[in-house]
Order: structure tokens, then C-alpha cells, then sequence
RNA sequence: GGAGGCGUGGUGUAGCCGGUCAAACAUACAUGCCUGUCACGCAUGAGAUCGCGGGUUCGAAUCCCGUCGCCUCCGCCA
């Protein structure tokens, strides 16, 4: 049975992976984890890890006490050792880790704690399975390269801080129990005890609390901010996920904009050295939907699609032309040295765009003189060069054409082309930011019948859009025709912010509602206190808020949003390491005045 | 809400077109040997009724149905 000791009256001196030659002959109090155990009989070798690193113990029979404990110790037991460094001897320095030229030759070791056999290794715990991981994330989170993300995440966020800090920011915290948002995702409700039939939401963002900052004059707000939103999961999306949330007074997007790229090249240049050339470039939404397909296009390979409508309006082909004819669109996009691409793939991208909604695929194999396809026969010479020179397909590439109206057209192009670029790993390395403006303020709902915000409703229309805004008669038609003074930043194809310029004024805010057909009760009824702060003195602002988890996903190069949280969710936003979400005991719904719909047998 | 994949000693995998499979390999673990290793080495050993439930069959890790968990995708995510 383990004696453990006490670590009274030693003070730590130094962390593990600090130690270098230049401590030569000092003498060290270190308290780590036992890494590894290399038992010589007669000499035993103990990898003791901290935070910091890694440093080898070597342990002799000669300090029969040391010895003793080095014998009895097993992997994760918690030592503390105090001892000497001293230069390894000739032809035994390890250059694989930092700390390979020097170890520690100990006086006195105390075991502070033993470990139960880990359920996975930690010195290789990749391997383990996510669910075991999760499980035990405490453990998960010992392995040094989980480590590495944490500390850089805190890294980032303090980087952040202090550059908004130097700005002129204030970090100012916003509730987390607050009213429930109108449109959006679901809300994470908290019922409230002392208002039964009640509830709280948890913020989607503090969306409309960084607004009222701005109506009280704090002119430039930052929050670090947690949000919630009760939908589905993805694999880079968590129920939980946190924000870098800006807000500015007096300031036009092109000063956010500016303000952004500022901030993400010294964060990237301060935390992992990488060089961002800003400006970054932006595309329109319409030259977005067009090129890539994507209102976040993956910048990363060229095959940029082109609207072959006017070249094959004339076909012999009759799914083209019939298509043009129709008002849908034909587009396409070439695949460098696609040409070599199976019969068995093109197979899969025809099924993927019919999947997406087209109506087929068609590819054309470009080759001397001509082109190989299945519908070669129904295309002229002229049309094949003409849809070669569009698109800049040369000998040995692919074309890929999809027929099909306009916004199926873009989704299937921009799938494929993502899918194909993926398949081929055309994707160039590093990080290739680009800004998505000018989006359209308006979408139409299937689904609700109603215009919908493809932002947010405060998001403020263009100048010259305004008058249609403020137009009571508005057709649908010229709303949808509205522009945003919305912005997206993309990066290597996955959002990672958005902001806008908000509705300062009461009037136009109330158009957007009207648009929205948010009725002036309902409106008041949901968020009246921000019309009425309209009208109170509020100064122009926008902002703008980024995706910390995503960015660091990246940051980090990361395979999983995962593996950049602490304590993350799985995909059915559960924790496995506590167990959430769980029962509650039935007096705890009782003093709550709930009553659920489901059995709740679990329920004590 | 829908689709797909996965689930076998502690961990990672193999087996999975039914029976010589009371399940193999690696690693971790235990014991012993080993005084310069660093993924130490060598030897020996313990450890899984194959996620759970039901069904088909003489016989199921293997086939079928259901269910649970994890992962990925579509819908959804202003």
C-alpha cells in the first residue's frame, strides 16, 4: 500500500520543461506526473511531466529511498522530487525533446498520489476513442497536445483583449438570463422560480445588449461572450460556443472591416506567427453566389464557375437550351487535369448534384480538337471552344455544366466544386480570408410564407435602399432587392464572423419590422426597449462578432471544434463527463411549476 | 425530422458471405530478469460470453428487427 506524502514544506522551483544545461548543478523541487517508466532493474528512468514539458529522473540504488519510490510508482502518479540537474552523460542526450541534455539525479521523492491504470494511455491518448476521451476529459486534457490548445486558446483570447484594449474597447459584460430573441435559432430556456410560468433565455449573442451600449455612449464595447442555440449540432458547431463580440459607434463597415483585419493579423502574428496579408480580398454576395456558388467561398483553389447561359442559349442540346429559355441558368466550371477523373467519380458527382436538386450533370472531358462526353453529340465545335474558353478549360481538363434555376444552380456548382476540390486536394495551405458584403437584407421563407432577415432584423439596409424600406407599400419583389450593410468573413470556406451596421433610427428599424411583418405589438410586446432606446439619442454603430471556437479550430489545426473546448458536447449536446443534460428531482419542477410531457421515470 | 458509418479484453483494431472462434494482434496492465534507457528490451501471466433487447437457426460476434451511445452529412443554425 502506497504511503503517500505530504507537500508540505517543499515549494516547487522550477517546471519540468524548462530545464536546460544552463541549470547545470542546480538544485530543483519539481511536482509532475509520471509519463513514462523505463525500469532497468537497478536503474530506473521516470519522463516526470508538468504543463511545461518533460524532464527524465534518473533514479540509482545508491538513494535506497528515491529508489524505492521510483520502483513502486506507476504511470499518472503524482511525484514530487527533489534533486539536481546535471548534464546527461556523453552520447546520452535525447534531441527529441527540449529537455534532452539535461535530467535530474533526486535526493528525496515524495509520492503525493497514486493513479489508478488510466482507462487510456496518455503519453499516445489520440488513439483512444472520443467517447472514452470525453469521459475522462481530465485525463484527455493531461496529453500535452490537448494542452497545447488549451494554453493557445487562452493565448488568443488574451491577444484579443489586449488589442482591443489598446483600441480604445471596453470589455463590458451582458446577461445571461435575458428575454427570449425574436426570430433566430431556438433558445435554451431557465424556467424562473420566482415568477412561475416564466422563463429566462440564454443569449443567442448579446446582440441587442452591445446596441444599448452603444445608445449609452460607451462608444467601443468587446465581450468575450458565451452563446447558446438550441440546434442541431455539427461538426463545427457546439450548443455552447463563444464569441469575440464587437460594437462601434460612429463608424461606417469599411471601418469594421479595417478594424478586423488589423486584429486578426496581430493575433495571428502574435500567437502562432503566422504573417495574414490584409487586405483581405471581398466579393459581393451576387459575385459570390456566381463564382463559387457560396455565400462563404473556399478561396483556397481557383475553379471559379461561369455562367455559360448566353453561350448555349442557342444549343442543339435541348436540356441547355430549353433551360435558357425557361430563365434558368447553365454554369460550370472547369477541373484542372479533371480529365483523368473514373467513370466510377463522375458517376458520384452526377448523383451528388441530382441529390442537390439538379436536373443531371454534365462534364466534358476537354481533348484535341474537341471534347469527350456523354452529350458530345448534341454540342457544336463552336459551343465546346466557346464553353472551354469561358471557363478557361484547356486539354486535359474537366468541365463540369449543371442546368438548373438559379439558386439550385449555385448550390450544386458550389457543391461540386467544393467536392472536387477536396477529392483532388487542390486546396492551397495557409489561411485565405475573403469578406462576403453586400448581402441581401431579405430572404423568402417557404417555410413561415414571410420575408425573413438573412442577418438579423437590426441589421440596417443600404443608403439607397432605404426609401423601399420606409415604403409602406413595398412589393416583396423590391424587398428582396434590398441590400445589407452586412459582411461575413470567410476563411478556407467556413464563416467565421459576421457583423453589419444596425438601424439607428426608429423609422427605418420599424420598416425592417413591417417588412418582417413583426407587428407593431408584437414588436413592442418582444423588444420594445430597443425601439424605445431608438428614440432616445442613438448614435449610428455596427460591429461585428467572431467565431472563437471556429477560429481556433483552424488556429490550432485541429481536425475537431472539439478538440479546442475544454469541456465540449457531443453531438447530441450532451457532456460525458458529467452526464448533462439529466433528470431533475421532481421537488425541483414543483418549486419550478413544471410539469413535463415525457415520463420521467429517471425523476427521484 | 431524415440519411449513412461505427460499437469485440483497459485502449486501438482483426474476425463479421453462420459451425475448428469459450475469439486473434498491438498496446496498456501484473510478475520476474535486466545499471543508460528515452515508444527500453526479454520472458511469463491475467484480462472480452463480442453495446443492449428480441428474432431466425440444430448452432449467432457473424444474418434480421428494435433500441441506446458516439461520429459525419441533409434539414435546421436571424
Amino acid at each position: 500500500m502506497t504511503q503517500l506524502a505530504e507537500a508540505r514544506g517543499w515549494r516547487r522551483t522550477h517546471y519540468c520543461g524548462e530545464l536546460r544545461p544552463s541549470d547545470e548543478g542546480s538544485a530543483v523541487v519539481l511536482m509532475g506526473w509520471v509519463h513514462r517508466r523505463r525500469d532497468h532493474g537497478g536503474l530506473i528512468f521516470i519522463d516526470l511531466r508538468d504543463r511545461s514539458g518533460l524532464v527524465q529522473i534518473v533514479f540509482h540504488p545508491d538513494n535506497p529511498g528515491a529508489y524505492r519510490a521510483a520502483d513502486e510508482a506507476r504511470s499518472e502518479y503524482v511525484l514530487g522530487v527533489a534533486g539536481t540537474v546535471r548534464m546527461r552523460p556523453e552520447g546520452r542526450v535525447n534531441p527529441n525533446i527540449p529537455t534532452g541534455e539535461v535530467e535530474v539525479i533526486p535526493r528525496e521523492v515524495k509520492i503525493l498520489n497514486a493513479s489508478r491504470t488510466p482507462p487510456f494511455y496518455i503519453p499516445n491518448g489520440s488513439d483512444a476513442d472520443e467517447t472514452v476521451r470525453l469521459k475522462y476529459r481530465y485525463l484527455d486534457l493531461r496529453r500535452p497536445e490537448m494542452q497545447r490548445n488549451i494554453v493557445l486558446r487562452h493565448r488568443i483570447v488574451k491577444a484579443v483583449r489586449d488589442f482591443f484594449d489598446s483600441h480604445g474597447f471596453y470589455e463590458i459584460e451582458t446577461p445571461m438570463l435575458i428575454r427570449s430573441t425574436p426570430e433566430g435559432a431556438r433558445d435554451y430556456l431557465v424556467p424562473s422560480r420566482v415568477n412561475p410560468g416564466r422563463f429566462y433565455a440564454l443569449p443567442q449573442s448579446p446582440q441587442l445588449f452591445k446596441q444599448l451600449l452603444m445608445v449609452a455612449g460607451f462608444d467601443r464595447y468587446m465581450q468575450i461572450a458565451r452563446c447558446f442555440r438550441d440546434e442541431d449540432l455539427r461538426a463545427d458547431r457546439q450548443p455552447e460556443f463563444t464569441q469575440i463580440d464587437v460594437e462601434m459607434s460612429f463608424v461606417e463597415p469599411d471601418d469594421v472591416i479595417s478594424l478586423a483585419e488589423e486584429m486578426l493579423s496581430t493575433v495571428f502574428k502574435q500567437t502562432i506567427g503566422a504573417e495574414l496579408s490584409a487586405p483581405f480580398p471581398r466579393l459581393t454576395y451576387d459575385e459570390a453566389m456566381l463564382r463559387y456558388g457560396s455565400d462563404k467561398p473556399d478561396i483556397r483553389f481557383g475553379m471559379e464557375i461561369s455562367d455559360l447561359t448566353d453561350i448555349v442559349r442557342g444549343s442543339g442540346f435541348r436540356v441547355f437550351s430549353s433551360a435558357a429559355a425557361s430563365g434558368a441558368r447553365v454554369r460550370g466550371f472547369a477541373v484542372p487535369g479533371g480529365g483523368r477523373l473514373g467513370r466510377r467519380e463522375l458517376d458520384e458527382l452526377s448523383a451528388k448534384a441530382v441529390d442537390l436538386g439538379a436536373g443531371g450533370l454534365v462534364w466534358l472531358a476537354i481533348e484535341r480538337g474537341g471534347a469527350r462526353s456523354p452529350v458530345a453529340k448534341h454540342l457544336s465545335v463552336e459551343e465546346v471552344s466557346a464553353i472551354s474558353a469561358c471557363t478557361g478549360a484547356g486539354e486535359g481538363d474537366l468541365v463540369l455544366i449543371v442546368a438548373a434555376p438559379e439558386k439550385t444552380g449555385a448550390a450544386v456548382t458550389g457543391a461540386l466544386r467544393l467536392d472536387v476540390g477536396h477529392r483532388l486536394g487542390l486546396a492551397a495551405p495557409g489561411f485565405h480570408f475573403c469578406w462576403v458584403t453586400d448581402f441581401p437584407l431579405f430572404e423568402f421563407s417557404e417555410e413561415e410564407n414571410r420575408l425573413v432577415a438573412v442577418h438579423h432584423p437590426f441589421t440596417a439596409p443600404a443608403d439607397a435602399d432605404v426609401p423601399t424600406v420606409l415604403d409602406h407599400s413595398a412589393r416583396t419583389e423590391d424587398l428582396l432587392r434590398v441590400r445589407a450593410k452586412a459582411y461575413d468573413l470567410v476563411l478556407n470556406g467556413t464563416e467565421i464572423g459576421g457583423g453589419s451596421m444596425r438601424n439607428h433610427d426608429r423609422r427605418v428599424q420599424q420598416g425592417v419590422l413591417r417588412a418582417l411583418q413583426i407587428g407593431p405589438e408584437e414588436a413592442a410586446e418582444r423588444f420594445g426597449f430597443l425601439l424605445d432606446a431608438l428614440e432616445y439619442g442613438a448614435p449610428p454603430h455596427g460591429g461585428i462578432a467572431f467565431g472563437l471556437d471556429r477560429l481556433l479550430t483552424y488556429m490550432t489545426g485541429s481536425s475537431s471544434m472539439r478538440d479546442v473546448i475544454a469541456f465540449p458536447k457531443t453531438s447530441s449536446a450532451g457532456c460525458l463527463l458529467t452526464g448533462a443534460p439529466a433528470p431533475v428531482a421532481r421537488a425541483q419542477l414543483e418549486e419550478l411549476k413544471i410539469r413535463t410531457s415525457v415520463e420521467d421515470r429517471d425523476a427521484g
